[in-house]
RNA sequence: GUCCCCUUCGUCUAGUGGCCUAGGACGCCGGCCUCUCACGCCGGAAACAGGGGUUCGACUCCCCUAGGGGACGCCA
């Protein structure tokens, strides 16, 4: 039988962290198996679920280029026939009407509570004649789940896992206005799209027994689960709005190719002994549940950081251009001259940011000339009368040259640093101030070099000072 | 409160009874390289939650304790 997974998010919010990873798992699991990965938008509640949300939610995955198969599926629009399936439970007697009202069920639980048992319904109705309803209530549909023995769960990831049904109590399958809950709804949908591997975070373990008891219930076969765990923010607690429940988009704007986030995530619970590195094709290889560990993690930024160097540097030129320029803002005008030079730089670039966002900062002179006074403190007192002095001259000793390789521009500068008996940082820190604003760049020659004669010497020319 | 799950360096993890003087990665510290910052290379500090068993031998198996997480909705 073909595996078949799905994500399965309610739109209530956006993407974040931990729904992507369930996805990629989802997705890396089909693939590895060579099925379907399918995605259902569980949208039932329509109070909280919203267009945006649904929207955020596909374009998260677009992004982190998790194709799902098939179209996608609404859980809102498959109701009735969520409520028919209650309906032939009711009729086969595996379900029964409770007319309990929202009062006296929060009345038992207080009860429950207060005498140390757990908080369950108690029953009632199960077995009470239907003539007994009272006038006015609109029952709910409970499932008759059994009384005793134990639901079991061989969980993929986290072994076998025993529930005592006298745990577990009727759970309601249709509200008192007729609307599937998300039990059933859940239930009858991945029956009904031949879900065989349920991946999700292991806060739905316990639902995996319900879950189980109405398969059962409904004679049908219940999928193989693995409930992997949580990931918790950098302090170890659960993941807020404050420490990493950010949306996926975020993670996009902090400047990290989607690449290195599925790396990053894929480490996150999984591993392949010491493999870190691990490209999407290995990834679809190896990827199995029973490496999953069961323990939550945390997220670390540093770590991502890392990973997105890594893909950084690996980064397919012509992309990365485009990327930068993006976040450059600069006009179209000098465009193609900007192109060229990035893509020239980019190499070098590379080895020194870790996100999108610091690679545009340090390729930002090879877009702008630095404008005066130079906002970098320390980059400003290396244009000290000296300094400039040595800019001068060097410019001057510059302009007669014929080729502007770098070797060429490093030969000049040794020259000219022989000559007078100074070490080479005396020149080229002030160049690098001047060219690039900075006190820190990638080499200096390449620097000279991709700027090229004109404009490199034009940049000499506008230092403060320069020329007398 | 009840039930379920988890526990190896700061973090992510390797480890399936002897290969472990516990390995790797990120981060951190030191050094080398050097026109700056990085990269790279070399080296370093850093963990089996605690207590009982089982065993010739436990990070690995069992029990207890502690800590953490999750679930207990006519939410999903």
């Amino acid at each position: 039988m073909a595996v078949v997974t799905r994500f399965a998010p309610s739109p209530t919010g956006f993407l974040h962290i931990g729904g992507a990873r369930t996805a990629l798992f989802n997705w890396l699991y089909a693939k590895h198996f060579d099925g379907e990965f399918l995605l259902r938008i569980e949208d039932t509640d329509r109070k909280r679920s919203t267009p945006e949300a649904i929207d955020a939610i596909l374009d998260g995955l677009r992004w982190l280029e998790l194709d799902w198969d098939r179209d996608a599926y609404f859980q809102s629009q498959r109701a009735e026939r969520h409520a028919a399936a209650a309906h032939s439970l009711l009729e086969q007697g595996r379900a029964y009407r409770c007319y309990c009202t929202p009062e006296e069920l929060a009345e038992m639980r207080e009860a429950a509570k207060r005498e140390g048992r757990s908080m369950r319904y108690d029953g009632c109705w199960r077995d009470r004649d239907p003539s007994e309803a009272p006038e006015g209530v609109d029952p709910v549909i409970r499932l008759k789940a059994p009384l005793d023995g134990e639901t079991v769960i061989d969980d993929q990831v986290q072994g076998p896992v025993r529930v005592e049904n006298s745990q577990l109590d009727d759970m309601i399958l249709l509200r008192s206005d007729g609307t599937p809950t998300y039990m059933l709804s859940v239930v009858v949908d991945d029956h009904d799209m031949g879900v065989t591997h349920v991946i999700r975070g292991d806060d739905h373990l316990t639902n995996a027994a319900r879950q189980t008891q109405l398969f059962l219930a409904l004679d049908w076969t219940p999928p193989v689960f693995g409930h992997i765990p949580l990931i918790h923010g950098a302090d170890g607690q659960k993941l807020s709005k404050r420490h990493g429940a950010l949306g996926i988009d975020a993670y996009q704007e902090m400047g990290y190719l989607p690449a290195a986030l599925r790396n990053y995530l894929l480490r996150l619970g999984w591993s392949h002994g010491d493999e870190e590195i691990i490209p999407t094709e290995k990834a679809v290889a190896w990827f199995d549940l029973d490496a999953v560990g069961k323990s939550p993690s945390r997220i670390d930024f540093d770590k991502l950081e890392s990973v997105n160097q890594h893909y950084l540097r690996e980064a397919d030129t012509e992309t990365l251009v485009e990327l930068l320029l993006s976040r450059l803002g600069t006009g179209d005008d000098a465009a193609d001259t900007v192109r060229a030079r990035l893509a020239a730089g980019l190499g070098s670039l590379t080895e020194r940011a870790k996100n999108l966002n610091e690679l545009a900062e340090m390729a930002r002179f090879y877009a702008q000339a630095p404008s005066y006074p130079l906002e970098n403190a320390k980059a400003a007192k290396l244009l000290n009368d000296d300094g400039v002095a040595h800019l001068t001259d060097f410019a001057a000793a510059l302009q007669p040259l014929d080729g502007w390789g770098e070797a060429e521009l490093e030969q000049a500068a040794r020259d000219f640093v022989a000559a007078r008996d100074i070490g080479l940082g005396k020149l080229a820190q002030p160049l690098r101030a001047a060219l690039t604003g900075s006190n820190a760049s990638p080499g200096i020659f390449e620097v000279l070099h991709i700027l090229g004669k004109e404009e490199a010497l034009t940049r000499l020319s506008a230092v403060p000072g320069a020329g007398q």
